[in-house]
RNA sequence: GCUGACAUAGCUCAGUUGGCUAGAGCAGUUGAUUUGUAAUCAACAGGCCCGGGGUUCAAAUCCUCGUGUCAGCACCA
């Protein structure tokens, strides 16, 4: 197989370029490498782009990269495009490929380029961002376009590929500026990768956790509730109940104290913290007797206020306290997304008050917790320590201290960490903790913060060794991040199936008939003493329509009843994914679900 | 918030260029059946066609303003 590209010291050039500049390096042939694909994807824009400009003559072309799960154009036209035209530009862009333009190279200085395009300002404000004094032009069959490479020699490479998405895109990526229509598509190197991508797309579908809690009874959401905010229904909120009780025992056994702040807060109390100014935008108020009162976004107020109740040594020290706090946050109408993004949700939120020596060793605590609770869900993950951002309180050496504090913590330890610049929390520094699910998908989770600022805003202090005042630094952290988030990415990434330990109902119980349902009744109270949840499936409806709908909803457990399981006190089991059956007694399976569900602890 | 699409029974969806009493499957209720591992049969009930305003002899259907949902952007646990 040919060369489609060269790299070389870790630039891939096109072969036109390569031939240019006398450059022999590393051959590229086409197939699914990360340096092949990113060629591909490029010229698979291009193509399409083409094809766009042939169905739509006026469009006028912006950027047209290739990201993480493909590429995309952005462009501007009269005409309307709805997604059912996605399948006639594909159309078109078979038949270019068919043709097996070459795509060609020029050059062009940067004021020559200027007046070629002086009628196109998204090409003009394209250059307006290039330093250089020449630029590109690529050039397949009539289109032409605006490009610094690399592409492939011909379009005719250019076959397994899919147009998956139409959307409106800011100009330069800002919300200011006027809004684009955005194409993304998806290629690879041969069919089959193609077919697997596309079964990977259906299969996410598939495990939609939206879907999923509806069809489950987890949670609901409705028009006149207003949106943002999930209505748990019993199914789910038994699962919380169990996430709930198993985290109680995890905080309690690290030496966190529960604590309780009230909902809502007086907005004098914001404007110290620093939301009000900071955040504000965000936050719901209102007014009562002439006060006015914040709906708390966070935590962190009310735990300061339970500090606050009494003189802290530094023997005490550190002091956690954690809470599943309910907040609220006006968020924008667009990012509102099921579960995962919510106006209303409790976190497993705690601050650890400590003095600076200790902040390491408690990082290193909190980071432990995360990896026994993510092990425990078979979650991959990774920790990005986010630093300062544009909007931020406190000094500029307080922010430098914390920083140096996170980073210490991670390299003493030997912990994999990125760093996300300016990404950090207005009042300091934050590691995220972002999990990959089943299917490969990246979640923001937990997250851990330095906080030097809300001390110092409320003058929080403990006596030290000599007895004089000090101020404490405070950690805000959560492992699970929100009760809302995590479930939603446990429902996609166990696609419904959770285990025993987590599952709304453990066991479904399908007596064979009438006269067994006493005895189902029986075995579901000692389900109950075992701290298992069980449904009887008793309607008048056949046994096995009773059983397929117990399957559908995804119980770990089924068990059937009839007189031969009474007589020699058993239980037939069916086995939710293998669709395998066994008998135990009932003594056994009693232990079993026993077993099943203390195994777990963070 | 922005761009675009969508909103019909508890759920999933039909409903022609505006025209008769808005349909189906599942779920629900009732009756028959009492079942041995993924749908027994029958009958019944269920709708301010998302909400307000408008156009029209006539609106689920057209226009408009809201609300909600979806995709993407921007923002975030």
């Amino acid at each position: 197989m040919s060369a489609i590209a060269i790299k070389y010291n870790d630039e891939i050039l096109d072969l036109v370029t390569a031939e240019e500049r006398g450059i022999e390096g590393e051959e590229i042939i086409l197939d699914n490498s990360p340096e092949s694909l990113d060629v591909l994807r490029h010229s698979t824009a291009h193509l399409m782009a083409q094809a766009i400009k042939s169905l739509y003559p006026d469009a006028k072309f912006y950027v047209g990269p290739t990201v993480k799960e493909g590429f995309y154009y952005d462009f501007k036209t009269e005409s309307e495009i709805g997604s059912g035209d996605l399948k006639k530009i594909e159309k078109q862009m078979l038949s270019f490929a068919k043709k097996k333009y070459k795509i060609e190279k020029y050059s062009l200085s940067m004021d020559d380029a200027k007046e070629k395009f002086k009628d196109d300002h998204l090409k003009l404000s394209v250059m307006e961002r290039i330093k250089d004094n020449t630029v590109s032009i690529y050039k397949q069959g009539e289109f032409e376009d605006l490009c610094r490479g690399p592409h492939l020699p011909s379009i005719g490479l250019i076959r397994y590929f899919k147009l998956t998405k139409l959307a409106g895109a800011y100009l330069g990526g800002d919300s200011k500026n006027e809004m684009l229509t955005r194409i993304y598509g998806i290629a690879f190197a041969d069919k089959e990768s193609l077919k697997d991508h596309m079964t990977m797309l259906a299969e996410a579908e598939k495990r939609d956790h939206r879907k999923i809690g509806g069809e489950m009874k987890l949670f609901t959401f409705r028009e006149e509730v207003g949106a943002g905010f999930p209505i748990w229904l019993p199914a789910g909120a038994r699962l919380r109940a169990r996430f709930e009780s198993l985290l109680y025992k995890a905080h309690r056994k690290r030496g966190y104290q529960p604590v309780r702040g009230p909902e809502m807060l007086r907005a004098d109390l914001w404007k110290t913290s620093g939301h009000y100014q900071n955040y504000g935008e965000n936050m719901y108020f209102t007014q009562i007797d002439d006060v006015e009162f914040g709906v708390k976004p966070m935590n962190c107020v009310g735990h300061i206020k339970v500090y606050e109740d009494e003189l802290h040594s530094y023997r005490d020290l550190p002091i956690k306290y954690f809470e599943y706090g309910v907040v609220h946050r006006h968020e924008f109408t667009g990012a509102l997304h099921g579960l995962f993004r919510v106006r209303e949700f409790t976190q497993d939120d705690a601050h650890i008050f400590c003095t600076v020596d200790q902040i390491e060793e408690q990082i290193i605590e909190v980071v432990d917790f995360v990896d026994k609770l993510m092990t425990t869900f078979d979650f991959k993950y990774k920790m990005m320590i986010s630093t300062k951002p544009e909007k931020a309180v406190g000094d500029a050496e307080v922010w430098e201290k914390s920083e140096a504090a996170l980073i210490n913590a991670m390299e003493a330890n030997n912990l994999d960490y990125d760093i996300d610049e300016g990404g950090g929390a207005f009042y300091g520094p934050k590691i995220d903790i972002k999990i990959l699910d089943a299917i490969g998908r990246e979640w923001q989770c937990g997250t851990i913060q330095l906080d030097n600022n809300l001390p110092e805003r409320f003058k929080l202090e403990y006596n030290g060794e000599d007895n004089e005042k000090m101020q404490p630094v405070m950690i805000h952290r959560a492992i699970l991040g929100s009760f809302e988030r995590f479930i939603g990415i446990l429902t996609e990434h166990y696609a419904g199936e959770f285990p025993m330990f987590i599952a709304p109902t453990q066991v479904a119980i399908v007596p064979v008939a009438e006269v067994h349902k006493d005895y189902a009744k029986q075995l579901s109270d000692k389900l109950i003493d075992i701290n298992a949840d069980s449904e009887i499936y008793a309607k008048n409806d056949s046994l096995n329509k009773r059983i397929r709908i117990a399957e559908k909803t995804r119980v770990p457990m089924i068990v059937v009843i009839g007189d031969e399981e009474i007589e020699n006190k058993t239980v037939a089991i069916r086995d939710r994914r293998t669709r395998e059956q066994y008998t135990l007694s009932e003594e056994k399976f009693l232990q079993l679900i026993q077993t099943k569900i203390n195994e777990v602890n963070f």
